[in-house]
DNA sequence: AACAGTACTTGGCCATACATAGTACTATTG
DNA sequence: CAATAGTACTATGTATGGCCAAGTACTGTT
């Protein structure tokens, strides 16, 4: 019971939410992605996104090409399949109930009981 | 791959964070705890918050006392031990630093790209 | 030919949320 | 006083997702 692992707790669900918005805004490769992930903090590493990409394609959420790249092994471009676009609007609901319902508890004040 | 199941995924470590909270407020039993994330619309069972408060005891960071009851068997009233307030601390900082990381990701529109 | 860099794959581990069934105590009811 | 309903807590097993670690495969450089 240590906060690292809460952190990787969290995050759990919500890094699929991630993928799948920065996917909904052009065709990205999985490095295209850890970047973004990266910029934003929001750390992830090779073995968690891989395995999630197989999965979300597995699903019918993503659809991806092979596209080939000057410098190293071709790339998969991944894009949302319709279903894809579908589970993330329901994703975006969901993240944005939880959000207000942890606000409602975390915000409320000693002095308000 | 269904909705309901990312919710849950996404529930993974919040409730950690929301009942630390609840608890940091008062002296509380399972119910009082129930009764107040019902309230938020944060929906958990009993088969998930009694094992929790277990786990969160035995890593010392919740104490109890036994207070009897008039309607029914005694309660095991809660409330933070030192060590479970400074957890609550870094709990409320890797929470907010997830929010902004998301928000982030998904307030960014297409055409910023 | 050997090496480094990039991209993707795979198998096993761990922690949490949940379903389900069960224990124990109290008050009510016939 | 026994039977029942209600409340509070316990225990066991399952599924999922993030992570570690090792590995494969392709490209360009030295």
């Amino acid at each position: 019971m240590n906060l690292e692992n809460t952190q990787v707790q969290m995050r759990k669900g919500i890094l699929e939410y991630c993928i799948l918005h920065i996917i909904s805004r052009g065709e990205v490769y999985a490095s295209d992605m850890l970047d973004e992930l990266t910029a934003a903090r929001m750390i992830v590493v090779e073995g968690t996104l891989y395995p999630l990409l197989t999965r979300l394609k597995n699903a019918g959420l993503l659809e991806y090409k092979w596209v080939e790249s000057k410098s190293g092994p071709p790339r998969k471009y991944y894009k949302l399949t319709g279903s894809g676009t579908k589970f993330l609007l329901g994703l975006t609901e969901t993240w944005e109930e939880l959000v207000l319902s942890t606000n409602q508890i975390t915000l409320k004040s000693k002095t308000t009981i």
